[in-house]
DNA sequence: GTCTATATCGCGATAGAC
DNA sequence: GTCTATCGCGATATAGAC
């Protein structure tokens, strides 16, 4: 046993968690987080970049996509390895957390800057994604898309998993959400066959 | 004529991006800023409220979305909203600007605080359309949809705009990427029709 | 682990527009 | 007079340098 507790980040966290809820984002001091998992200001910025980091994970779900996209057998289609990949992180990162994936989420909602670093949270997993399939030969814009529709369904999925109280799995919430998706899209007329002049005008 | 110049936040803004290009965005301090501007410091936070907002717009686009769909007539689909209102965006905001628009993304690509704002844009816009849309009876995960799918279009679709070299509009190529999107969800299986128990592994 | 720069913001005063 | 934009001072916490 260390004189170091081994789990400072995980205490950080825990503490920070706290006090947000008690007082706060904006109201809480990173001292007093330190102060409350009983280490020093500097060791907090060692562990994490700035104030908004101790509330979101790491690299480590791009890194997931990425390395599932990479390892793939090359006759996996882009569709199967997205629903595999949200499959996969769903059941492994946020099932049976609900209630505390609530609690944080309060939390973000509260804060313009804690939004925003959610925010890049998604866009970085979206890169992972797309960068994954471009490497794979996917065109640069298809595997864009594949990024960004991806993480789409994962991110309204989860909200709606959030706000309702039933028994779905997220899992389950997300390949509606797909549905609803793919009902909606084909709602819009096809691209190619489309004009310029909309009847729609600023006001 | 008083003695402030009328357009402090215009001046600001220009000798920002000047400064951010010729040493770079953390190097810049905010009283060089304003040195070069001829104002304070004080004056530059009652403009914006941080350091990274001199490079973006205001609220006006979320606004202007907001605005379209709520006076559109109650007839109006969401597609044809949606289309209209990328339509309006792409030739009033955008077009015209191109070069300003490279060296813009060359400054927010340099920085991760400031790609970190960028995308807190990009929600501000899907949260409004969004809204939008709820408020014109859209059930809530399809509204969410559309605001998702209608940035994804407009950020995707400038990216490419700015990235080659062509004469297409960036109208042009929202509509291409539409269709891309079309053909690459045309690529999943419905979602209704799926069982769990996709065979790709975390590794 | 200590030291320091600087982003950020509250407050009160001022100057001109109307 | 009121309203709005600006300024100067000062305080504090973040965040990076040493």
């Amino acid at each position: 046993m260390s004189r170091w507790q081994p789990d400072a980040a995980d205490r950080l966290k825990r503490a920070a968690v706290e006090l947000f809820a008690e007082q706060g984002f904006a109201a809480t001091t990173v001292p007093e987080i330190t102060a409350r998992a009983g280490l020093t200001t500097r060791t907090f910025f060692r562990h994490f970049a700035d104030k908004r980091e101790v509330l979101f994970g790491g690299p480590e779900i791009p890194a997931l996509a990425a390395r599932m996209i990479a390892e793939a057998p090359a006759s996996l289609d882009p569709a199967t390895l997205v629903f595999g990949g949200l499959q996969t992180v769903a059941e492994t990162r946020f099932e049976g957390h609900r209630e505390e994936l609530r609690a944080l989420r309060a939390i973000i909602r509260s804060d313009a800057g804690l939004r925003e670093r959610d925010q890049r949270k998604r866009a970085d997993l979206s890169e992972a994604i797309r960068a994954g399939f471009v490497g794979r030969g996917v065109p640069a814009t298809t595997a864009a898309l594949l990024g960004e529709v991806t993480v789409t369904m994962l991110y309204v999925a989860l909200d709606e998993w959030l706000d309702v109280d039933d028994d779905r799995t997220l899992f389950e919430v997300i390949m509606a959400t797909l549905g609803t998706l793919q009902a909606t899209l084909a709602g819009f007329p096809l691209a190619g066959a489309r004009g310029a002049g909309v009847s729609v005008r600023e006001a």
